[in-house]
DNA sequence: TGGCGATGTATCGGACCGATACATCGGGTG
DNA sequence: CACCCGATGTATCGGTCCGATACATCGCCA
C-alpha cells in the first residue's frame, strides 16, 4: 500500500523522505492515521532496489571532504520517481481486489483517482460501498440483538460505528452519483454550505 | 491493546477464541477494523503464561481413547479470566497515556467505560478530543493552503476526513458534557430523532 | 553562545494482518 | 443415505507497519 502511496507522490513531484511522510500523513489522511519512518525508509529502499525511483544525493549534502565521517555522514537524499516506476503505479493502481476496498487501501486509491479512467473509480466505489454496507448490517444487527444487554458505552460505541458507516455509504453514493454522470466532485448537486 | 479488551471480555464472560474474535469484531469494531487469529491466538498464549487466563477443555472435546490423532487432535478450549486477570484489566484501564488517545486504543478503552470512574472518562474523552482536533486544524491548514493546487479528489477526501473530524468533536463533547452532568449516554438531550 | 525546535536519515523490536491448514458438526439435497 | 457445504473451531507463518529511539544539521532567538 505505501509502495502505491509513495510512487503517486513522487509522481506529483520528488521530494525527501522527511516531506514524503507529511503528505503521507495530512494528504491522504482520511483513512489512515500516520506514516512512520520505520515502515517509510525500508519501502524507499525497496523501491530503489526495483527500480522504480532513484535516490539522489541533495543540495548541500556534499560530504566535507577530509572530514572523517564519526558515526555516518548522512545527507539528504531526493527521491525520484523513474519510468518504470510511472508503469508499476499504473498497475498498482488499475488492480482493484477485494483488499482495496479496505479502509487503508481505498483511502490511497481515492486519492489518485484522477490518473485513473471511469470504468475503475466506478468500480472501486462501488465495492468499498459494498463493504461499508456489510459493515453497517453487521452493526444493525449486533445492536437490534444487543440492546438492554449491553452496557450505554458499548452500545454508544456501536451506534457511533453505526452513523460513520451510514455516513460514508452516503457520501460513497453522491460520488458515484456524480461519476455517472461524468462529473468531478466538488460542487455537483449543492448540498454543501 | 488485545490485551485490554480480551480480558475486558472474559469478564463479561467466559468463552472460546472463535466467539471472542467474533465479538471484538462486532462489539468494538467503530475504531478498528477485525481482529486476527493471527493475534488472537498468540496473545491468548501470552496472557496465559502470564496467569491471567486459564485454558479449559471445553464439552464435548474429550480425546477418543484409542483413536492416534493424525495430525493432532484439537479440542475446543474455553478462555476464561482469572483473580491476577481481573486486576491486570483494571490496571491497564486505569492507565491513560497519550497513546490512548489513538482511534484503537480509545475505541477499546470507550468500550470498557462502565467498569472505570467518572475522572478517568472525562481525562480520557478530554484526551481524544484534544487528538482529533489537532488532526482537524492539521487537515483545515492542508485545505485553505492546497485548494485550487490539488486535484478535485485529493481534495474530497480531504473533506471528508475534515467532516469526519468535526463530527467526532461533536460527538465527544456531548459525552463530555453528559458525564460532567453525571449521566449516561443514551437519550441524554434527545437530539437522536 | 547556547539551546531548542524543525528538518532530515536510519534501525530495531514488536504488534498485527492475511492467507492458509487442519478438523468437526449440522443440515440440506441429489 | 451419502455427500458436500458452510459454520464453528484451533493454530502457524510470512510480511507489513508502528513506536521508540538514535543521530545529525540548521536557523532563530534569548
Amino acid at each position: 500500500m505505501l509502495e502505491l502511496a509513495i510512487l503517486g507522490l513522487l509522481l506529483r513531484s520528488s521530494m525527501h523522505g522527511y516531506e514524503l511522510r507529511k503528505q503521507l500523513t495530512t494528504n491522504l489522511g482520511a483513512f489512515r492515521a500516520a506514516i512512520s519512518y520505520g515502515s517509510l525508509y525500508p519501502t524507499l529502499r525497496r523501491l530503489r532496489e526495483a527500480g522504480w525511483i532513484t535516490e539522489e544525493a541533495g543540495a548541500e549534502a556534499a560530504t566535507p571532504a577530509e572530514v572523517p565521517p564519526l558515526t555516518s555522514r548522512r545527507g539528504r537524499v531526493v527521491y525520484k520517481i523513474t519510468a518504470e516506476g510511472k508503469e508499476r503505479f499504473q498497475e498498482l493502481l488499475a488492480q482493484a481486489g477485494p483488499e482495496t476496498y479496505e479502509d487503508t487501501a481505498f483511502g490511497v486509491h481515492f486519492a489518485f483517482f484522477s490518473r485513473t479512467d471511469q470504468a475503475t473509480r466506478l468500480r472501486i466505489l462501488e465495492g468499498r460501498r459494498r463493504r461499508v454496507e456489510e459493515r453497517r448490517e453487521g452493526l444493525r444487527e449486533a445492536l437490534s440483538r444487543a440492546a438492554e444487554r449491553l452496557d450505554a458505552y458499548t452500545l454508544e460505541l456501536q451506534r457511533h460505528g453505526l452513523d460513520a458507516c451510514e455516513r460514508e455509504v452516503r457520501w460513497l453514493e453522491e460520488l458515484i452519483a456524480t461519476e455517472r454522470s461524468g462529473g468531478q466532485p466538488g460542487q455537483p448537486g449543492g448540498h454543501r454550505p
